[in-house]
DNA sequence: GATGAACCATACATAGGTGTACGGTTTGGA
DNA sequence: TCCAAACCGTACACCTATGTATGGTTCATC
């Protein structure tokens, strides 16, 4: 993306990892790849790590750590009212190109149990959000727990989607959560 | 799985690429792992398919076949009542193993567009009937594709989660059922 | 029971990826 | 200005996976 203009950081190549995960998933993630994308060679990644698995721990590290602020910036939608906090989650969602670097690491958790572990911890969060915001509207646990997971995996399966399936306007959106928020008959 | 009696057909080797597609993803699909699985040697594969594509194209040719079958078998399901049909989709959809297979498909597709377009297709054409089922519960087409769109996604989220979040019960699949088929107010 | 085709094992050659060794260049600070 | 550390390039060894060549077994059939 930016031109190089200066020498390499440990960050510099974690930052490259991610966007090579995102581009073209975990096969990519090899260093000749990755040298070729920075302009350097492979002399410049062994002073920087002493092996692959050590960038991939770094690059996991730092998604968990990017995660985290992401989830920390949703927690302080507290402020804002159910209805908008969730749809401004959704619509985050939809049009965020989050969902791809996403979907790269839900595939490279399945061989990599620390990823795993993020990866699942993040949505863990994402859910406990979705329910209390649905409580908040006035629903009880169990209908909130119901609707809650119905968003969140629908929102997992959108970004795995990559899809020939639909992909949902704001309008349908703002149709979907008056759905979601509407009592139960 | 079944010992190994006889000698192998093109079938046995794609029917072992599947599972091993299954188990382990699409990094695991080798040939020395695939010849040690099948307890053989690579002059074995190398007989019956020209190279690694070959056998690729085959597995993916199955899957299509077998999807299909799958997806007519669930077309089969239009005597019964709409809300029984979406019942049973859903519940095939939880505690069936195909899931697994779907997963690595859909990771293998990303590489790989001709998988990616059999994927897609199958993807549609569920949302199709759970779409109709929908409308056939009373609801105008607007309703029945928000709905519609909302449960396949979930699907895929729940096939891709392998995840910390809860996995629903048949009761709890009851209950969304009621909520996907209720009046919108 | 002999024969050709189907099926498999073994032994190479090759390519691409990882990791190591070491020398060269750039940079900040004494 | 000069030096040590930070940073990078180059050349090599190694391993693993693919693909090829070729000969050996097994099976059906006459």
């Amino acid at each position: 993306m930016a031109p190089r203009t200066a020498r390499l950081s440990a960050q510099d190549w974690t930052r490259g990892a991610l966007d090579l995960l995102m581009a073209e998933g975990v096969a990519a993630l090899q260093i000749n790849r990755l040298c070729a994308d920075l302009g350097v060679t492979r002399g410049s990644f062994y002073w920087h790590f002493a092996d692959l698995t050590e960038l991939e721990a770094a690059v996991a590290e730092r998604w968990c750590e990017e995660t985290r602020e992401r989830l920390d910036q949703l927690a302080e939608l507290d402020r804002l009212p159910p209805r908008e906090r969730l749809r401004i989650m959704t619509l985050h969602l939809i049009d965020d190109a989050s969902w791809s670097v996403e979907r790269a690491l839900r595939e490279w958790a399945r061989s990599t149990p620390q990823v795993a572990a993020v990866v699942g911890e993040s949505d863990q969060h994402v859910f406990e959000l979705v329910e209390r915001a649905i409580v908040e509207l006035g629903h009880d646990p169990t209908v909130a727990r119901t609707r809650a997971g119905l968003l969140v995996y629908a929102g997992i399966g959108f970004a795995h989607g990559q899809s020939t399936l639909p992909k949902p306007t704001e309008a349908d959106v703002d149709q979907l959560l008056d759905f979601l928020a509407e009592p139960a008959s």
